[in-house]
DNA sequence: AATTAACATTGACATATGTCAACCATTCCG
DNA sequence: CGGAATGGTTGACATATGTCAATGTTAATT
């Protein structure tokens, strides 16, 4: 399969021309990728790390709309209007190589599978917002933080991580943000699924002791 | 602007060449133009009527993930897995065109425009379910209702109708369904703004008296 | 290592919305 | 046209989750 960048520790990724198109950036826990508003010049893939994205409202409710790790691209939903329409957030040190847009169209003609390649990113990325439509229009909270866990080790496991113990790089807030839900009743049902010991949690360490059922909890 | 297929009262569209690339075909009110599950051969441009898509979870849950009118298009999140992963039923009489998608990579050297157009669609899906995720996740129940139909009403407004006045094609179940609320809470919203006049409501006619009042409502 | 700030947890209580039920209005179809 | 089926409306009440507040824990900073 074809790549933009490669995950991983920081070796070039051979696939595209060095140089003109992508150049590394690296960032600290915190530190700004993208600001909405700003003009839409590059996507980003992640090298390594993980980075939240999060909308504002005018009356200044926000909405995280999602968070990503090594392998995964960002950026993609500034195309149609030219700039991006949320803020990137590094939740760790991060590296990501920058991709410049308008460099997409040459590009795709000498490699004709990155056309291919980007339509079943974009579709997959399409994909997930409807589960995640389905979580927030009809699950309840147990079955929202259990299908979301689910999801982050599945992400793992594609990456050859661990997918059963793993870190929470962002924070209870956050996630509630994410699912629809008070921080609080993030923390209460993380509470519940320990006692119950479905997971073991320190902190922001998680180990997931028993996969299926939590798969049977996200189905409801 | 290209366009796959032009909406309207189905004059073929000079864009692409016809017969192999596309079919027309009509749906009658209730009738299914693809099941999730089924491989995934076209995407559909929508000529005239609306089509809602939907989402089965195991345990039988349903979520609407979509009300689709003329000009838009359908089935992008199956490219992906190469299955349909949601249905699309028709709400209305409805006419279609069928794009064979193993086309598209054919298609899109012939027509290179063609290639950034698909992308510009499929970011405003990924704009647009970002907006929905704001929706459901951070919204009550009044700024739901007030969204959705300011969404529909600037959709209209793009294909030259009247914005302010339209028909839902839809049950106040689906709406419900789709913003993730209760039937009965649809109801209840609806009759709130008629009593404040801001629409005007006679079964599924509606029209939009206060748009700003309405915007005022949808932002919260 | 001590101090501070950010994050996490738990309890008590409030509330928006869901659920159940009855009834009314439209649309569909012979 | 009439009767049945589907869809819409409203009320009474239940409940999952939010809100507020107090306290504990972890991580950052000097």
């Amino acid at each position: 399969m074809y790549r933009l960048c490669h995950p991983g520790d920081g070796e070039e990724a051979p696939d595209l021309p060095h140089g003109i198109v992508k150049r590394k950036r690296t960032l600290k826990r915190g530190e700004t990728l993208y600001r909405a508003g700003e003009p839409f010049r590059n996507v980003y893939a992640i090298r390594y790390g993980s980075v939240k994205t999060s909308l504002v409202t005018d009356d200044g409710r926000v909405q995280v709309t999602g968070f990503h790790i090594a392998g995964e691209l960002l950026g993609l939903s500034a195309i149609v209007t030219g700039r991006y329409n949320c803020e990137a957030k590094a939740l760790e040190a991060a590296g990501v190589c920058e991709v410049r847009f308008d460099q997409f169209g040459e590009l795709s003609r000498q490699l004709p599978s990155l056309q291919y390649q980007m339509l079943q990113i974009m579709s997959q990325e399409l994909l997930h917002n409807q589960e995640l439509m389905l979580l927030l229009g009809k699950k309840n909270a147990k079955e929202r933080l259990a299908t979301y866990l689910l999801n982050l080790s599945q992400r793992f496991e594609k990456r050859a991580c661990s997918y059963t113990r793993f870190n929470l790089t962002m924070s209870r807030s956050d996630i509630g943000n994410y699912l629809g839900l008070a921080e609080e009743t993030v923390c209460r049902i993380f509470s519940l699924f320990h006692e119950e010991g479905l997971v073991t949690t320190r902190s922001r360490q998680i180990q997931l002791n028993d996969l299926d059922r939590l798969k049977a909890i996200a189905r409801g």
